[in-house]
RNA sequence: UGGGGUAUAGUGUAACGGCAGCACGACAGACUCUGAAUCUGUUUGUCUAGGUUCGAAUCCUAGUACCCCAGCCA
């Protein structure tokens, strides 16, 4: 079904390869670890998934996958006060979505507690770490800057005895949290602060969504990522930029422990336009009720680009097409875009809806007359067969397809013009009726008999087809209309005193509570995606039910005509 | 201004001393019962300055710009 194994990956091309992948060639080629490829994704369950993980999970499966490898799932659940049983459910289930299997490799860093402890025991033993009575206002004061070296802790050379006896004391409980730490002596005077004494444990009574209240200490990341990985066996361990620095002080570790040693390897995350990538403001934007939750479709997260109706492939095949490098990037936006409409053009049925529609009676039609024509489903894929639509003597249009004073490059209803309605029958504009403001309130045409299906006997040819509905043989429906969440390529880039929240698009949401689309769609259920005729890419909400239809705007169509029309707007004006 | 990184078209990404290529975007055209899709074409680039070399995006030297690091977060 829809999963990642179709062959969308490049084993057996010669394309060229992106460092970490030329690295894991090489040391294949060299039989490093015996020439065995083992990734993981270790997500802290602290928030949802967004796209930018998705980058970096596709990326460790798909390695895996390509080079005959594995690669786990595990939850990097060190910290209690942050994390949620309730997270770790709804990451697998992203991730599932997206299409990847960790098999039976689901694994908790809360698993190797007591082989973490163990070892801390045993560095504590070989006198590489100590317990520090230190506040952490004293550590950081201890720390030194950027500029100025470390000074040592004075508790740096008690006696291995003493903080063996008070590293189990931590452990059982007797101190009240930040009153003491466990750290590694390393170096004060390092460059690299990081290895500055860096804290391996803290006193943290919490209950934890695994352990609940086993524990009191908590491991620190850097003390304990490179052990979760290798106990895993985990053969590169690939993150984030930013863990660049902290690369010595994984190493310093496992070789202090002397045991498997991972590569660390390093690329940069994923930025797109016109959205906010980390969780602190994503979690903001739920929290402030900018938007309705973590699966608002607005949100770049998993489940809200799901819900807007994004397809695991279209993502899958954009984290493939960004590609993996160093240097700090930002995709715009289009490039999404593009990979979504290209899925989806492939594997959407077409169906007839009018977003905003304008009345069309067709005088020359009998009154009580209904007829099924025949329309398309998927042109670009024939297997998916073909539908019946209803016409009747009163239609809807889409009211952005009719124009008073059209010009000539407008292709659609004015009157006078003959356009196609979409397998149905060519129609002429005769007649407008207004209101007393003025506005256009419903149109009269006549319809040829002979054009019926959508083509003229006599060859003549028109140059627009509209899309359409029957006011009678159609279904209500609300639309909700997406467009982006901010109204900056870049929503950080503010003036003075404000913040990426001012940047907030007031229109990124549009309800549309007066659509209409056609009887097909009577049983849709949520999730299923669409390509409405001419408007775009849309998918049944969430919140959708039969009699009380509800769609999202997932992407538009390329609308060049919608370009040109911009284009003569902001033109200077012709003589 | 300590340390660690990174600079190739508008945005991404290749080229590993030998023709700067690809994708997206933009622009122009063809086709079209979706102003979609498809097809064709055009446009724009090696951070700067030196050096090595027959030949440099790639090697060397010196600059410049940007990113990351001073949580008992990850």
């Amino acid at each position: 079904m829809d999963n990642a194994s179709n062959n969308e990956t490049n084993e057996n091309t010669n394309e060229s390869l992106d460092f970490i992948r030329a690295e894991i060639a090489d040391d294949i080629k060299n039989n490093l670890n015996d020439g065995r490829v083992h990734t993981r994704f270790p997500p802290e369950p602290n928030g949802r998934l967004h796209i930018g993980h998705a980058k970096a999970f596709c990326l460790n499966f798909s390695i895996a996958k390509e080079f005959g490898g594995k690669c786990n799932l595990r939850f990097d659940d060190t910290n209690p006060i942050k994390e949620e049983q309730e997270h770790v459910e709804a990451i697998m289930e992203d991730v599932k979505w997206i299409g990847w299997d960790w098999e039976d490799r689901l694994y908790f860093a809360s698993d190797y507690f007591d082989q973490m402890y163990e070892w801390a025991r045993q560095l504590i033993k070989d006198g590489k770490a100590y317990v520090c009575d230190l506040t952490p206002e004293q550590t950081r004061e201890h720390r030194g800057s950027l500029k100025e070296q470390g000074k040592e802790s004075s508790y740096r050379n008690r006696d291995i005895s003493e903080s063996l006896d008070l590293f189990e004391k931590m452990k059982n409980g007797q101190f009240p949290d930040g009153t003491r730490c466990l750290k590694a002596k390393i170096d004060m005077t390092s460059p690299n602060i990081n290895m500055r004494d860096p804290v391996m444990y803290r006193i943290l009574h919490a209950t934890h969504h695994r352990t609940a209240d086993k524990w009191c200490i908590y491991p620190m990341y850097d003390w304990a990522h490179g052990l979760e990985d290798s106990i895993e066996g985990i053969t590169h361990s690939l993150c984030s930029l930013e863990f660049e620095n902290h690369r010595p002080l994984y190493d310093w570790f496992i070789d202090q422990l002397n045991i498997h040693h991972p590569k660390q390897r390093e690329f940069a995350r994923l930025n797109l336009t016109y959205t906010v990538m980390s969780k602190r403001k994503l979690a903001r934007l739920v929290e402030g009720n900018h938007v309705i939750g973590w699966d608002d479709p607005r949100m770049p997260t998993i489940s809200g680009l799901r819900r807007r109706g994004y397809s695991p492939a279209a993502i899958r095949n954009f984290c493939k097409t960004i590609g993996i490098a160093k240097t700090d990037s930002t995709i715009d936006l289009a490039l999404l875009e593009h990979c979504l409409r290209d899925n989806l053009n492939a594997t959407s049925n077409r169906v007839m809806a009018v977003v905003n529609p304008l009345k069309v009676v067709i005088t020359n039609y009998p009154d009580d007359q209904v007829e099924e024509l025949e329309a398309i489903n998927n042109p670009q894929d024939e297997s998916a067969g073909t539908r019946k639509v209803h016409f009747t003597k009163e239609l809807y249009i889409e009211r952005e397809d009719f124009m008073e004073d059209a010009p000539r490059k407008f292709f659609r209803l004015s009157v006078g013009r003959e356009v196609r309605l979409r397998y149905a029958y060519f129609v002429t504009c005769t007649d407008v009726v207004k209101d007393e403001n003025g506005q256009v309130t419903e149109l009269h045409c006549t319809y040829d008999p002979a054009t019926k299906g959508g083509d003229a006997p006599d060859g003549r040819k028109v140059k627009g087809t509209i899309h359409w509905v029957s006011t009678t043989e159609s279904l209500k429906a609300k639309v909700n209309a997406c467009d982006n969440l901010f109204t900056k390529e870049n929503p950080e880039a503010t003036e003075d005193g404000q913040d990426f929240i001012d940047n907030l698009n007031p229109d990124s949401l549009s309800v549309l509570e007066n659509c209409f689309v056609e009887k097909s769609l009577a049983n849709t259920t949520p999730g299923d995606r669409y390509q409405f005729e001419r408007l775009g890419y849309f998918c049944t909400d969430t919140e959708s039910s039969e009699g009380n239809l509800v769609f999202n705007k997932t992407v538009g169509l390329r609308d060049t005509w919608a370009k040109l029309k911009k284009q003569k707007q902001n033109a200077p004006k012709k003589k």
